[in-house]
DNA sequence: CGCCAGGTCACGC
DNA sequence: GCGTGACATGGC
């Protein structure tokens, strides 16, 4: 079996609760699937700093952001910063993954005001309408039960034309699913309104159709300062400034932004009233704010 | 069955 | 500029 060992900070149920990919599925062996791209790894732990993986190359190795030094970030953070520095431990292990921008973009448009388990459902759907099948070995290790019932409710075609939707069998993903890659924007250009309404979108279904017909030179965007880039995300539609920063955080690895949402405006609000020290934690702030989000949502209540 | 979700947009002022 | 309501749909 092969595995690999990862000394720095990285734990997966933190990252996968972070709230910042929306393909991770849980398997009851406590490992993760994990769809990125096209590309699909089975991970787990087994021990110490050890994992057990399908498969390993430099694709994972820069998706997990191995190079980045997050215990170093996180030792920027002082004692009498007591929030964040408490919500940082609680949140010790999470990375900032470096995922596709194409993908990260439609995900976070997709995103809004919708619920986490509502996002992942609408996402795997929409790569079942419009992803390239992955071939049978990409998709996990010899002896991997299946995923865990609550990540496997999801078919990998949507029923055939005509067919009603509440009629059709609701069968959790068998042996039989085929793995799919997220579609690229030529894929997404050629549904049709009604393939992306069954795929739940409502009414950010206008948007995705939108940005998908639009020429959009990810390539070129990459070489866009902060400012910059924040703007442009903004033109495109459904896209606002939530959006365009959860984009450029952990679709365009732009460490420094640091998205606003519900859970962040309770945070500021409550323990933050004079302003957040921004200046005080760049270029990381979007880390800080990795760490914000999970603890606020995950553990405390008030 | 009703509420709310990692917001955005089009209004009104 | 800032406040406000509509917006589609699925989880819980």
């Amino acid at each position: 079996m092969l595995s690999v060992n990862i000394i720095d900070d990285f734990d997966l149920d933190k990252i996968a609760e972070s709230g910042q990919c929306f393909r991770w599925h849980k398997m009851e062996t406590g490992g993760y699937r994990i769809q990125a791209g096209d590309r699909v790894l089975s991970i787990r732990p087994a021990g110490g700093h050890r994992y057990e993986v399908s498969e390993w190359d430099a694709f994972w190795e820069n998706y997990f952001d191995l190079t980045t030094d997050y215990r170093g970030i996180r030792s920027r953070i002082p004692a009498d910063d007591r929030y964040l520095y408490t919500a940082a431990e609680a949140g010790r292990g999470i990375r900032i993954l470096r995922q596709d921008p194409w993908e990260t973009l439609i995900t976070f448009i997709i995103s809004q005001r919708k619920s986490i388990p509502a996002i992942r459902t609408c996402v795997e759907k929409l790569c079942a309408a419009a992803g390239r099948p992955l071939s049978e070995t990409d998709r996990t290790m010899p002896d991997e039960p299946e995923p865990h019932p609550a990540f496997s409710g999801f078919r990998a075609f949507l029923p055939p034309e005509g067919a009603d939707p509440a009629q059709s069998d609701p069968a959790p993903c068998p042996e039989s699913c085929i793995f799919r890659a997220f579609p690229t924007q030529e894929e997404l250009a050629s549904l049709t309104m009604e393939d992306l309404l069954a795929c739940g979108l409502g009414y950010r279904a206008k948007y995705i159709a939108a940005v998908a017909e639009l020429s959009l030179p990810v390539g070129q965007m990459k070489s866009l300062d902060d400012g910059t880039l924040l703007g442009e995300l903004m033109r495109l539609p459904g896209v606002g400034i939530k959006v365009a920063s959860c984009t450029m955080l952990f679709g365009f690895h732009r460490l420094n932004l640091f998205p606003e949402d519900v859970w962040i405006s309770r945070v500021l609000k409550e323990h933050y009233p004079e302003g957040f020290p921004f200046a005080r934690y760049a270029p990381f702030c979007g880390v800080m704010q990795q760490y914000l989000f999970y603890y606020r949502r995950n553990f405390r209540k008030s």
